[in-house]
Formats: structure tokens, sequence, C-alpha cells
DNA sequence: CGCATACCCGTAGATCCGTACGGGTATGGG
DNA sequence: CCCATACCCGTACGGATCTACGGGTATGCG
């Protein structure tokens, strides 16, 4: 049986503590939907290229990135459309740069923090 | 023809720039993994969930999710693969927590902070 | 020893995601 | 006016991911 958990709480306490904090999984799929943005390579690449250089048109990030226009067009429509890019025309040249509301504490602690932890690989199973 | 950038860099120098300080696609397909983790409604709430009452057994996270034994056993099983949970054994029931390394950055700025991110709603495309 | 519980594992099925491809629009130059 | 460039969009395909199901192992109890 596997659809159904035991019936009697081994510890009805904690269960019930962390039944009325815990986010509801609507909420839970809202912010996870951010980190999904930020859960892919090309993505993260691209963000972290706009870190550095603060604007950059499509062509170009691909050459920084060593990837191709689809790649960093698809992943450019994405953080477009949640809003953490913001783009310019300049004749036929489209220049992007973060957003001005793109989470500082993301970016900090989030996508450099990792490449840190990164680096630190996990023990293994128990 | 998509599968090509412009040949013609329109800032080199950003370009050269931003190449020189990428992390390489590996290295940011193994960041993103660990991203990858959080990014799931399951997980998410499972971290949360252990990072409230510190222990939990695998029938009463799925009590406490709301959810049932499958889906949180298979989010136990990612997370503990990748060292992010630890589990004790006693009798029939297996208690889990969060292991000692856990990244502490990660859980209070991502995790935590995404809460406050989530409510602040992104503009619209450009 | 026989049964129920708590959990794990392997597999099949559905669903989502990223990539590749073709075509389209707008700008700029000869 | 015609063509090349820079980028965007819609579609189709391959792969990864999550869920559901059946069965297996270990523990505790009578």
């Amino acid at each position: 049986m596997s659809d159904a958990a035991h019936a009697h709480p081994v510890d009805p306490d904690r269960v019930a503590h962390a039944r009325a904090r815990l986010p509801s999984r609507d909420e839970a799929a809202q912010l996870t939907s951010v980190l999904s943005l930020m859960a892919d390579p090309t993505r993260a690449r691209v963000l972290f290229a706009l870190d550095l250089v603060e604007e950059l048109c499509v062509g170009d990030l691909a050459l920084a990135l060593e990837s191709n226009e689809d790649a960093v067009g698809y992943a450019l429509r994405l953080l477009r459309t949640a809003g953490l890019v913001v783009n310019r025309k300049q004749g036929r040249v489209v220049y992007y740069r973060l957003a001005d509301g793109f989470p500082e504490p993301l970016r900090e602690h989030c996508l450099r923090q990792l490449v840190v932890l990164s680096e630190a690989p996990a023990p293994d199973d128990g």
C-alpha cells in the first residue's frame, strides 16, 4: 500500500507543528518556479554573464556562452517572461540586462554561493 | 539560420570579459543540479518541514505535507542521494533530518528568502 | 512462527522541458 | 527596391522527470 501513509502519527506534535507552518503546495509551487528558472545551465550562465557585464545583445550572449542562438533565445524568453531580465532595442540589435528589481539575495546567495557549494561534495547515502 | 550566432561581436570586449569569468557549462550543470533539487514543491516542503521540526519519519512527513508516501519517498530518495538529508533507523521507523553539512546560506537565503520574493510579482514582458 | 507495519526498490506510464528546425518581422545598407 | 542581418515565434522531436503500481525486506507483536 503505497497510496497512503500510516494512520498513527509517530510524533503528532511535530506533525501538527510542521503542518501549521508549512507553505501550501500552491505557495511552494510558486516559489519553486522561480528557483526552476535558475536551475538550468544555460539560464544560469545567462544571468551570470549579465551580472558581469551589465548589458549584452543576444548574439554576443551566444558567443560568450559558446552556445547557439536557439538555446539562448529560449532561455531569454523564459527569463523575460518571468521579469528577471529586460531588453532594449537599438536598431536591429536587442540588448538584455538584469531587471531593476532583480532579486539581489538570489543573485548573491544562490548563484555565487552555489559555486562554492558545488566544490564541496556531499557524503554518500546512509 | 538559427544554428549560429552573428560572426561580428557587437561588444567584443564584453564578450571576452564574460567568456573568461563565466563558469563552464559543466560547472554550471553541477551547481544547477543542486538548485534543481529544491526547485520542486514536494522536495522544498520536505526541507522546510525538516528545518522546522529537526526530525521526522517518512509517514509523518507525508502527513505533514498532506501528500502520499510515494511522492515523499521519491523526494527523500533524491535528497538523500544528494546528501542533503540523512536518515536514522529506529525499529521499523526511519527518521530523516537535514544533513549536518546542509548548506546554511542555501536554506537561509534561498528557501526563506524566496517566500518573500514570491510575494513580489515581476513586471510584464518588454 | 505467522502476520501486520513501515519503508524501500524497480518498472511502466504520463507529463514537462529543452533543443532543433523552418519561417516570419523589422531594421539598415547598397 | 532588394537583400542581408538580428532576432522572434510556432512546431516537432528526444530526453528527463514525476507519479503510480506491484513487490520485496526488516522489524515488532502475539
